[in-house]
DNA sequence: CCCTCAACTGAATGTATATTCACATTAGCT
DNA sequence: AGCTAATGTGAATATACATTCAGTTGAGGG
């Protein structure tokens, strides 16, 4: 059989993208190894030249998820001054993100990592709780070039700012891409946004 | 062996409550017959003459998760006649559910049911809609009693509702109940209920 | 060109789990 | 008490996986 060979190296990378796309189109409950070698053209076993298990799989495809929101978070930072045109356009490449590559939420909700095993959980909580600091510091931006009330807790609006894309994301993928997620989000932050200005 | 036998309507009961509070505790990951049918006390095969199969026990669990949601709704109602008060009340009910008995979140973030049998998506999906359609209608009824600004969309604010609660739970149980959703959960009311005044 | 070693294969192993079935036991009616 | 149908049991079956391993193959340096 003509069966190309790569280096681990270049290996590891295809595995770990091949990853992403077959959580984000089917999920972590239909993410297993054969599945994974049959999408990167390999044998089950050839997985495990360039992998211990599944778990470190998941590793990869956590360090891809966080790469990918924090070169949001940078993008968006490069492209306008002002912390409040940035938190919406931010809101705006998060949802593009959900919606159209459907790996983050489908990883978020797993129980997979969200009730497996413990190394999983504490490296999600590390990339939200990254995320939510870097948010956080948009907000401190914000507040100290007075766009935004200075009382309130840059942590807590974080959070909040989870908050109008979440409920949202679930209710896109429960109806099926039914439910309009972009008009949702922008009619949320225009309340937030308002909520929050001096 | 002296086993006691029940009518199929106990044990249906039996079954199912056992079925929440396993999930509850251990998540859908951790939730299998073998599992149940200890938690209950019988043998595996037992549970087969109570229910066709797994799905139709995670039918009756999804059942008494809307009734419990619904019932917190009409409760809190009861309680108040103001809307802003009812809402309030109705996040900290929310709160105690989430943080108390950790069933629900584990239900909704499961790729078993979210990524599963369609029958279990869209009866999430029914759950969910029915929950915030009634959240709706209170932001209606405050709306009608001026307590509420009238150009904002009620269903848009339900969502948003939901929004106060959903990453501060997450961020919960990602914490092992270190991070503070009660103050989380307080601090966003208090800069959403701001923001709907008229 | 060929030799070596990393990359790969296919089959085997082991485990976890849902589900079925032939048989046993209990509750409750007469 | 004795009968019967519902309720329960234990073992067997089936499936879906992850993971291992002994051997095979291709690519690149000598």
């Amino acid at each position: 059989m003509s069966v190309k060979k790569f280096a681990t190296e270049i290996r590891r990378e295809q595995i770990a993208q091949a990853a992403v796309e077959l959580i984000a189109s089917q999920g972590m409950k239909g993410f297993n190894m054969a599945g994974l070698a049959r999408q990167v053209g390999v044998a089950p076993s050839a997985i495990y030249h360039h992998f211990k298990n599944k778990d470190e799989v998941i590793e990869a495809v956590l360090d891809h998820l966080q790469n990918r929101l924090l070169g949001n978070v940078r993008s968006v930072l490069s492209m306008t001054p002002h912390p409040l045109d940035q938190l919406k356009q931010l809101l705006a490449a998060h949802v593009e993100l959900v919606v159209g590559h459907s790996a983050m939420p489908r990883i978020l909700f797993s129980e997979d990592i969200y009730g497996g095993k413990s190394e999983h959980r504490s490296r999600l909580k590390d990339i939200i709780m990254r995320y939510i600091s870097e948010l956080a510091s948009i907000f401190r931006q914000g507040q100290q070039v007075r766009s935004i009330r200075p009382e309130l807790d840059p942590e807590a609006l974080a959070v909040m700012f989870l908050g109008l894309l979440q409920p949202t994301a679930i209710l896109w993928h429960l109806s099926d891409g039914e439910f309009d997620a972009k008009k949702q989000v922008e009619k949320g932050w225009s309340i937030f946004a308002e909520a929050i200005r001096p």
